[in-house]
DNA sequence: ATGTATGCAAACCATTTGCAATGAC
DNA sequence: GTCATTGCAAATGGTTTGCATACAT
């Protein structure tokens, strides 16, 4: 599990070198907490993560590394929600799409591998596309369930 | 064309009334100049269109107006980059994706209905679905052409 | 030695909140 | 008359920026 990390180290000590940027410490740890996350993630877990491992990076860094890495075509950024943006490992976000709960704010991971590749397959004029999100919005089990029972005490609507 | 505000107003009505909300002249004309969008539009733009036109409204009574418009499912959110949310009549966001350009952050739409019959076919446990988006990012040909060209300059890359 | 990267703190800005005044019911 | 709604201004909080210091090259 760990070792894609390994791969990520390669290609992203690649793109510092091509771009001429430097190869810092903190631009590697913070590659190496992400790949540890299991999904996706926002910059307070992030930062919280490193200061409780190896080493306590600001905030500053952290934007900054985040969008290398989104250059690299490492990481991808979602905006599931307008509060806080939420960032993953691209190659784990390929592989599915996701459920968003509009009531609780939750979010759930499917695979979908026909309907990637329907998408992959469309033909758009003047347009290169490099990566897609599909996010459904709607109401997770957990939330349904408190509705109905709320809406028992008002029969008559 | 205005007369899809002759439908929503009513869907409007039906919403305040069951809920219990206020009918007041300030949630008709948001709704009013939303319907005149030509397709996304955020709280700036409305705000402004709502300045020069009607009566001008606080932003106060945007915000809220257009959480209950949402809650009414006759808008829907988009977050299609971290500054600013842009909101969209759900009627028109049904009847198509949106290609986002990576670079210049240009948004268009195309249409796509055997997809969205894809999706709205998918079974999926646990959670009810209302609405979805697709987001395919990548490059649009005006940025392309610029690639190319600077890229002419160094060969060597 | 040079100039990029980092950390800190201040700035920014869209959105939210608190509260007094207004107006729908 | 009551209480939801509005407008205003202040607060909030995630993100960005400016600048002095540190360090990769």
């Amino acid at each position: 599990m760990e070792n894609i990390y390994t791969d990520l180290k390669i290609l992203l000590t690649d793109y510092l070198t091509t771009q001429k940027l430097r190869k810092t410490d903190e631009r590697y740890a913070i590659l190496e907490q992400i790949c540890l996350f299991p999904s996706h993630f926002d910059i307070c877990m992030l930062y919280d993560r490193l200061k409780e491992t190896n080493f306590r990076v600001s905030k500053a860094t952290l934007y900054n590394t985040l969008d290398i890495l989104i250059a690299a075509d490492l990481i991808v950024k979602h905006q599931f929600t307008a509060k806080s943006i939420q960032y993953e490992l691209k190659a784990m976000a390929e592989t599915h799409s996701h459920l968003i709960c509009s009531m609780c704010g939750a979010v759930r991971e499917i695979r979908d591998s026909s309907l990637k590749r329907d998408i992959k397959n469309m033909k758009i004029s003047r347009f290169t596309p490099m990566f897609h999100t599909l996010y459904i919005y709607g109401m997770c089990s957990k939330c349904k369930y408190k509705l109905q029972k709320n809406n028992k005490g008002n029969t008559k609507q």
